[in-house]
DNA sequence: CCGTAAATGTTATGTTATATCATTCTAGTA
DNA sequence: TACTAGAATGATATAACATAACATTTACGG
């Protein structure tokens, strides 16, 4: 996928360690990294910008073998569901698609800054942000169980490729 | 609607002061509230929850004159674009829903507390939450546009009526 | 009253997501 | 090997959310 990574890098070793990581998390869980499973999780770390599970559906069509029949919206969506719940991947609720965690043995909650000029989102560590919204929620007595952080903005390749 | 505001008040009144309030804004914009703007206003107003655009469009069908035909989405969607545009609602993406802004002076972004209970949406002040997230964003080199915090977990009301 | 722009009505369709049931695969076990 | 229970996937249909495009009506300054 033409894609603007944050930083210069080597993408193909991020995926490989975002696929061995998620080998051993789901070992660690006792659940199976199935073929459709695995195909889309590597889908959605091509790119680091987030990707609509139609897209996903699209792209697993063409990267099942020739004579295989069309997957069906569910195949993605049971895969997507099984890869949120082992924290594998985030869905980004304001723009109704979905990317890799880049943390996923943590126990963390979805922060996350999305450029609105090349669509790359950076996930960006919580603490910070979890420790203010714990002090407004203790305010209100609000027992906290998933935070959802969206911030949508332009990222700095792209400020420095369009000034002003 | 049957529906817990988050503290005991007067709904009515708050309503009404709501109402007050946008008509200002919308005579300081030099924008128009619509009989049919302020009708989807007027309903997302009746709750604390957030409500979907299709439940909105059948309260307004509702709300019509006998005679008059019935509306399609359009109508609705058109209403509530305006509605954000002009800071009187906020739309909660992780649940698909929108909801009234309680301080639509102010030119401020959303911070919600959403219990996963009774579905009453809180907005909270949003400053220090705002401040680490300036920061984190600062050190990414990213300009904030639109900050979209959703926090899911439980209520003081909640909390109390199940323990545990 | 007329012309223009804004608002609304109307029809159709696009996009995202899930319910339901049938079938296949997997791993344990006799 | 063959059985079987549960997990995973396939397949069909439809629900839920949102917008495009164009026609019609309304508000209002001239």
């Amino acid at each position: 996928m033409a894609n603007k990574p944050p930083a210069a890098h080597d993408h193909r070793r991020c995926i490989d360690k975002a696929l061995a990581a998620a080998e051993q998390i789901c070992y660690k869980n006792s659940v199976k990294l199935t073929p459709v499973r695995k195909q889309v999780f590597t889908i959605i770390l091509q790119s680091h910008r987030a990707t609509g599970a139609y897209t996903i559906l699209e792209a697993l069509a063409k990267a099942l073998p020739a004579g295989a029949s069309k997957p069906a919206p569910p195949t993605v969506y049971r895969a997507l569901a099984f890869l949120q719940s082992n924290r594998l991947i985030h869905r980004l609720a304001s723009i109704n698609a979905y990317i890799a965690c880049c943390r996923p043995a943590r126990n963390h909650e979805s922060y996350f800054l999305i450029c609105q000029h090349c669509h790359n989102a950076t996930e960006i560590p919580g603490e910070n942000i979890s420790a203010a919204i714990a002090r407004q929620a203790g305010m209100e007595g609000f027992k906290v169980r998933r935070e959802h952080v969206e911030v949508l903005g332009v990222c700095t390749n792209c400020t420095a490729k369009e000034p002003g």
